[in-house]
DNA sequence: CTAATTAAAGACTTCGTGAATCTATAATAT
DNA sequence: ATATTATAGATTCACGAAGTCTTTAATTAG
């Protein structure tokens, strides 16, 4: 059990578009650069961004993508879910004679488990992360974009 | 991101166990046949709990599986650690130009949600488990074992 | 000692999905 | 019109989960 890649880069790509200034918008070819990623591929994780909402996108010479959400706003919680859904962790799929038929035990505890997981994830914003960047990388972002 | 069944039929199998009398060993057919699943396949499963300490196996006629550790003493994570391993749900394998070089900030917040996750896990025993089942049901697995 | 029983181990198959590529197509700006 | 950029679709590839089959080893009963 391990989370995608794609997660990996949405999460960075989020963080990234963050340090840029405000109404900058930055193709899809830097984005992958920096991340080691074919553009084809990112663009795809990226499409799910913009149809979640979190970001957003124009075709065309000055087009590319940028944040549209405020970085408090954004959750890590948010963006894992836009990439890989949101069903549960664990489904017991057994027929219960052992237990009750209804509930499963054992799936309630991994399911309060994930939830404390989860409350945690949603704990933690874009923001969050932002604060912890050094203001020299975030300089260099932003006179590599200008 | 999904919990394996493997991991499913280990924590079913265990608390199986847990229920029967003490002393009581079992064969494979009988637990794979209450999971649905194949004994050639459940074999697979029980022999990880096996080398990881929990039951203990016997051949022959009278041979079979049964619990050698208090089930106050099982955590659910012992047995998901034995099953899917101990290795983190989440790697940033990037190469980072955006935060430090060794630590990358988005990665100690995705360890920081598996381990409130984990604490959970910890914290819940097998035992918790028994204390749910309805005494009725556990007369009757103890009935169709003796 | 032999036959039956049982788990363990290894090789193998199947299937689904993550990860990625390639090739259009659509939209936009100069 | 042309270049630029994202989107969508088809397709490929690799890997691991899930499971089967067969053989081997250990144990007990007769």
């Amino acid at each position: 059990m391990k989370y995608s890649k794609a997660t990996n880069y949405a999460l960075h790509t989020i963080v990234y578009l963050a340090l840029l200034p405000p109404g900058k918008t930055i193709g899809v070819k830097p984005l992958a650069e920096a991340q080691k990623v074919s553009p084809t591929y990112l663009s795809k994780v990226l499409t799910k961004l913009v149809k979640s909402g979190f970001i957003e996108s124009g075709t065309g010479v000055n087009g590319g993508y940028q944040l549209i959400k405020d970085a408090k706003d954004i959750t890590f919680l948010d963006i894992i879910h836009a990439i890989e859904g949101t069903t549960s962790l664990f489904n017991c799929g057994l027929d219960h004679t052992i237990h009750d038929r209804q509930n499963c035990f054992i799936e309630k505890v991994m399911n309060e488990a994930e939830q404390k997981m989860e409350d945690y994830l949603r704990s933690q914003t874009i923001e969050h992360i932002l604060q912890k960047v050094d203001k020299n990388i975030v300089n260099r972002i932003r006179s590599v974009v200008n």
